[in-house]
DNA sequence: ATGGAGACCTTTTTT
DNA sequence: AGGTCTCCAT
């Protein structure tokens, strides 16, 4: 066999249509689990076999890992050298290096920085400030979506301010002055030389748009486009991708509607139904048999996403073995729910010889992860959490990160406030301020009147010019060293000499950040003894024999990545993750935790039907994860915000066929660890009552009618009986004559001594000395 | 200038 | 509950 032949032999037959239809356009629906990346990976070294150049393939991921994994099994399939020259990353990484090739006619110059969403928050909220507008109605959270939503969409700051709907939507959210705050931003970015991640996109269409040499130039190179993921792009993706596949219309896009989930981010779903109008000679192939999962979890997805009216109409199916039905397991609140998954995975551990690395734990938000973490580390159980704080965004990190930063572009100001003062040299919040004005009033660079205090008048003391001027020689003294010092060499010089270190030497609380930091430094040493991922040049395909890795070279790699993730599936580590987290992966074992109304679905994504479309594919993403069996967890009550909220069960419950289920949903009697048998509980008797609506401020279900007036004792005795101290536990339900129903917190003591924390339905929290309240156990 | 106490605000988040 | 931000007291 040849080597294409023994490509192809790998593959099913829809597969192999897929990868060997290079010409002309392409849409590969992929369903979840029928080998999405496989088809994509091969196609490539398909083409590179026929003979395609590889600097003619232009192949766009949205995360750098999943850009990893795809050249990692290139380089398996058809070698090192001939795979290396494939333009693959991320969307962002992609067009970063093009808008550096061609910034200059942007007005950028070379040493462009890359403003993450961090920096840009701490901009918008500087701009707030400069323009004495009120934080808290100009929130800059708020602010920073309506300008990423606009540049998403490729409005101009000028579409913005002129723009009758978004300025009638502003007024009326009581924000008229957005469009004046992102002019602002606008002449800050480009003031300091930086774009932030929607630019990449934003000045790309620009680039294409305005320039035809330009447009031109990249058609030509990039003559086979393929495309990761195409649910999930924007408005601006969309067309950089229909612009440059213009010319040879070789354009292959991958990906799932069922599993777009980040509409919220300016995800567009539409670009993936409308594929066929905008290529009416489109091929359109349908991966359909999903190799992951069982019968009765690609059975019971399906029929929870037909519930979707956006959709594609597919029809996934499996040749793998029927499975296990899935459970549903209920419990009283969010910590037994956490303790009825150890429970399961310590059964399913001894019961099938699972390790750890087999189970998986998704929620919907990251601040479920709590109280499960706490019972697997009271259980002993192994497990890893990926989430949250990236590494790049620890202080420390981001800290020294701002020297560097400000070596290579001295106008990046975020970087320059950041650090003028730490560690601290005397140059105070007064000082700092003092310079800004200035620097506004000159319209003049904040570096260059810290570099030049007396040309602008600038009004500080002498020895706080001192002080500036010694900084700003400091911060040069790094630039002269940037082209001929490693980057290694140089960073760490920096990290010494900056002070930084032994401001945190002094402190052993932050023996953690000096770690990190030591971390920061052998990733940047690994970088400077790798090989260069590209030392090609972008336009000609030239190898570059000088490439140098310097401290900006290293910069430019970093910026735009997320964590590192070691994903080390070598740990033997239970994972727990958000399900947005989870999206692309698998595991054996899936809990999928929190089906409660107004948590999954959010209570934030129940309003429009798209909003709950999307919910419902997170939902059939989080349960096609699993490849043998699927765990659906929910509690009655759970703490939100620090205090005790009841919930229903979720809707999409309701929404999986009984066939597939291995208890009756309502009361799970079944056999194995999840199920309890039902105690008569407030869930069972109001759980099905009318929703909520989710308009209105109260999203807690009804809780039974406040008490306002005491009760006789034959009345309390309709309610249940006087209960003893030994009954007033964790979670335990409770009346009292006085405060209602409520559930216990907490309890300390024993006897007479015993106290009770008591969440009231109504009343809040309350400390019962026991011995008095006379507390009662609900029938 | 700096730190501690209180007020405030909470989704998901590839880049 | 917990992290972040602001403001006031030192």
């Amino acid at each position: 066999m040849n080597q294409e032949e023994e490509l192809l032999s790998q593959l099913n037959d829809v597969q192999q249509r897929a990868v060997k239809q290079i010409e002309g356009p392409v849409m590969v629906i992929a369903g979840a689990g029928s080998g999405k990346t496989r088809v994509l990976t091969y196609r490539i070294a398909y083409m590179l076999t026929r003979g395609i150049s590889p600097f003619q393939i232009l192949a766009l991921t949205f995360t750098n890992k999943a850009a990893g994994e795809m050249k990692e099994r290139i380089f398996k399939l058809v070698g090192n050298s001939n795979a290396k020259a494939v333009s693959m990353g991320t969307f962002h990484s992609i067009f970063y290096r093009i808008i550096r090739v061609e910034g200059s006619r942007l007005g950028y110059n070379q040493n462009l920085t890359v403003y993450d969403a961090d920096d840009t928050k701490s901009m918008i909220k500087s701009i707030v400030k400069e323009m004495q507008l009120d934080p808290k109605i100009y929130v800059a959270n708020y602010i920073q979506n309506r300008i990423s939503s606009a540049k998403s969409s490729l409005f101009s700051e000028e579409d913005y301010a002129q723009n009758p709907e978004i300025r009638e939507a502003d007024a009326r959210s009581g924000k008229p002055l957005i469009a004046d705050i992102f002019m602002r931003y606008n002449q800050r970015l480009k003031s300091a030389n930086a774009m932030d991640f929607d630019d990449l996109l934003y000045y790309m269409n620009v680039l294409l748009r305005d320039y035809p040499d330009v447009l031109y130039k990249y058609q030509q190179r990039y003559r086979y486009i393929l495309v990761d993921e195409y649910q999930d792009t924007n408005y601006a993706q969309y067309l950089i991708i229909k612009k440059l596949a213009a010319a040879y219309q070789n354009i292959c896009v991958v990906g799932d509607d069922a599993q777009s989930i980040y509409s919220f981010r300016g995800a567009d779903i539409t670009n993936i139904l409308n594929f066929k109008r905008d290529y009416p000679t489109c091929e359109i192939i349908k991966l359909e048999q999903n190799y992951r999962s069982t019968q009765n979890i690609v059975n019971a997805a399906n029929a929870i996403i037909k519930n979707n009216k956006d959709q594609m109409y597919k029809e996934i199916w499996t040749d793998n073995a029927e499975g296990s039905k899935i459970n549903i397991l209920k419990t009283g609140s969010d910590t037994e729910e956490a303790f009825a998954i150890a429970d399961a995975i310590f059964e399913i551990k001894v019961n099938e010889q699972a390790s750890h690395s087999q189970f998986a734990i998704l929620y919907r938000t990251n601040s479920q992860s709590r109280a499960i973490e706490e019972v697997l580390i009271k259980r002993h159980i192994p497990y890893k959490i990926y989430a949250g704080l990236s590494f790049y965004k620890r202080k420390e990190i981001k800290d020294l990160m701002a020297y560097f930063r400000l070596a290579v572009n001295h106008y990046d100001e975020e970087s320059l406030r950041r650090v003028i003062n730490y560690p601290q040299r005397g140059i105070g919040a007064t000082s700092v301020d003092k310079l800004l004005n200035c620097a506004a009033e000159h319209h003049e660079r904040m570096w260059n009147v810290l570099t030049h205090p007396d040309d602008f008048n600038l009004d500080v003391n002498a020895p706080t010019k001192a002080r500036m001027t010694d900084f700003a020689a400091r911060i040069q003294s790094y630039t002269a060293l940037l082209p001929t010092t490693d980057a290694f060499d140089l960073a760490k010089h920096i990290a010494e000499s900056s002070g930084i270190v032994s401001a945190l030497r002094e402190d052993p609380s932050d023996k953690d950040r000096i770690e990190n930091i030591e971390e920061l430094l052998d990733s940047i040493k690994a970088f400077t003894e790798r090989e260069p991922e590209s030392a090609f040049n972008e336009v000609t395909g030239e190898l570059i024999s000088t490439y140098f890795p310097s401290l900006d070279h290293y910069l430019e790699t970093v910026s735009l990545l997320g964590d590192d993730d070691e994903k080390d599936d070598t740990e033997d580590k239970v994972k727990m993750m958000t399900i947005h987290a989870a999206k692309g992966l698998e595991f054996d074992y899936v809990f999928v935790t929190g089906l409660e109304e107004n948590l999954f679905p959010s209570s934030l994504c129940v309003n429009t039907r798209k909003e709950l479309e999307e919910e419902r594919r997170l939902f059939y993403v989080a349960l096609t994860r699993a490849r043998k069996r699927v765990m659906l967890t929910y509690a009655e009550t759970r703490y939100k915000f620090g205090s005790l909220q009841f919930a229903e069960h979720s809707r999409f419950l309701d929404e999986i066929p009984e066939k597939y289920l291995n208890t009756t949903r309502k009361a799970s009697a079944g056999k194995g660890s999840f199920s309890k048998p039902e105690k008569p509980s407030f869930a069972k008797t109001h759980s099905f009552s009318v929703r909520t609506n989710p308009f209105s401020p109260a999203v807690r279900p009804a809780a039974p009618k406040p008490t306002v007036q005491t009760k006789t004792e034959a009345e309390l005795a309709q309610i249940g009986e006087l209960a003893t101290f030994d009954q007033i536990v964790v979670n335990k339900r409770v009346y009292h004559n006085k405060f209602g129903y409520g559930v216990v917190i907490s309890t300390e003591g024993f006897g007479d001594e015993k106290k009770a924390l008591v969440a009231f339905d109504t009343v809040g929290n309350k400390t019962l000395m026991l011995k008095f309240a006379k507390l009662i156990i609900p029938k």
